[in-house]
DNA sequence: TCTGGGGTCCTAGGACCC
DNA sequence: TCTGGGGTCCTAGGACCC
């Protein structure tokens, strides 16, 4: 079954065996606000969703009160008061800026990090299963001492049994410390792993997999390979040979750039006017083209979407357009001008819009670029020189500082974040103050 | 009233070509 | 009467992840 592996692990030095540690940080945004407010230790803490609208972390006094994950926050809104929980909308300023420093925590810890999601990261294991525990608890004490977020740290042979060990790790330990390999990687613990909690199996092939007898991650192992890949294509096999112990998910040292771009939103209120969703989606414009040229490329398309809100029982709408670039570009006013001639084309008047977004695809390496026939050398060169000043400034003093009059100033329809914590970290003016 | 945002990969099927 | 067959490109849809 050579069809399985995808370029294989890699394998630093040679013939050693890699195996891998994931380490999760636990009810990590939660965790950001406890950080920097004292005041909070003690206290149920949640955070909402965007527009204020779910439960999406809970530290463990507020998973305690019964507060459900993704529970719409006007029907907790009662316990919350009862229980004088603190609530908080999303600071992704500051929960960004709090991952980069446990990620620079955890880079001291490995040879190589693979950062994989805003709270979680995969490191190479350099050490023999005898010492793995002691390895996996020094990281946990070196994150908390560094940046104050507690993690989980699970360690196995594979990715996927590295996210498995972890998993065991918040839910079945004190210490939030597991390794599955050598004794703990046998029959009697894995009869007792449920298969949805396997990284790869999601709703779908939980309900398929038990339909056909398969409940646990040991009757999973067992399962048939053809069963497997007629049912859940060669991605269901690579999660299925993983908890073998065999490796198929490879390294990746450097994160791929990114081949399609989205920033979207929900509204704050129905937006009806053509002139509001103009100015939306330039302002979704400019994040997208600001996350295109931090990755060093550039678009050939643009494509904008609107729409009306499903939940309600009103006219309903949705569309989108695509306007190809006549050339390959990250310059903000080029992508703003694309977004707005798209809009243009789908826009109905007498609908009450919910939602907005625009989608830059045909992403090329910027380096690849170059002036055409139509565009001098100069003028290119100034162009790409506007866009560094503008990403340096709102770089040093935080994002939003320089904008472009196109977005709007009042933006009465953007999200509502009732409420937002300072950015503690991220903005001069809202560092905390030690008293 | 409220019900998120941002990604990836794989497969099937149609169009089109030789 | 025969109506093959391989290849590529594109899109839609479905699955997953955080």
């Amino acid at each position: 079954m050579h069809a399985v592996g995808r370029g294989g692990t890699y394998h630093p030095y040679g013939g050693m065996t890699v195996w891998y540690a994931l380490v999760d940080c636990n009810n990590f945004y939660a965790s950001c606000e406890k950080v920097c407010n004292p005041a909070l230790w003690n206290r149920p803490v949640v955070v909402l969703s965007n527009n204020d609208g779910n439960v999406i972390a809970r530290c463990p006094l507020a998973k305690a009160l019964g507060i459900a994950m993704g529970a719409p926050f006007h029907q907790c809104k009662e316990t919350i008061a009862r229980h004088h929980v603190a609530v908080f909308s999303s600071n992704y300023a500051l929960y960004g800026d709090m991952s980069r420093r446990v990620m620079d925590t955890l880079a001291t810890c490995a040879p190589y990090v693979e950062v994989y999601s805003i709270d979680e990261a995969f490191l190479l294991c350099d050490v023999p299963v005898a010492e793995a525990e002691d390895y996996a608890r020094s990281i946990k004490q070196k994150v908390l001492q560094w940046t104050g977020i507690p993690v989980s740290v699970g360690m196995g042979a594979t990715k996927t049994l590295a996210k498995l060990a972890n998993h065991i790790a918040k839910k079945r330990t004190h210490h939030g410390v597991f390794v599955m390999a050598g004794d703990s990687y046998c029959k009697s613990l894995l009869e007792t792993i449920d298969i949805a909690e396997v990284w790869g199996i999601g709703f779908r092939y939980a309900r398929m997999l038990q339909s056909h007898g398969i409940y646990n991650v040991w009757q999973l192992i067992n399962a048939d390979d053809s069963f497997i890949k007629k049912k859940m294509t060669v991605v269901g096999l690579r999660t299925v040979y993983e908890l073998r112990g065999i490796p198929c998910i490879g390294w990746e040292d450097i994160p791929p750039p990114k081949k399609a771009i989205v920033s979207s939103r929900s509204f704050g209120k129905p937006v009806e006017s053509l002139h509001e969703l103009t100015q939306a989606a330039a302002h979704y414009s400019a994040i997208a083209a600001g996350k295109l040229r931090r990755q060093h490329s550039a678009a050939g398309a643009v494509t904008v979407f609107v729409s009306t809100n499903p939940f309600k029982d009103e006219p309903q709408y949705s569309s989108s357009a695509t306007v190809v670039l006549d050339m390959h570009t990250a310059y903000t006013p080029d992508i703003i001008a694309a977004a707005h001639a798209a809009l243009h084309t789908i826009y109905r008047e007498g609908y009450r819009y919910k939602k907005a977004g625009i989608m830059l695809t045909d992403i090329v390496p910027s380096q690849e670029l170059s002036p055409t026939l139509f565009m001098h050398m100069q003028r290119y060169e100034k162009r790409h020189q506007l866009m560094q000043t503008l990403d340096s400034i709102n770089s040093k003093y935080g994002r939003g500082t320089v904008y472009f009059a196109s977005e709007g100033i009042a933006r009465p329809w953007s999200m509502r974040r009732c409420y937002l914590s300072p950015r503690y970290t991220t903005h001069w003016d809202e560092l905390p103050v030690a008293r």
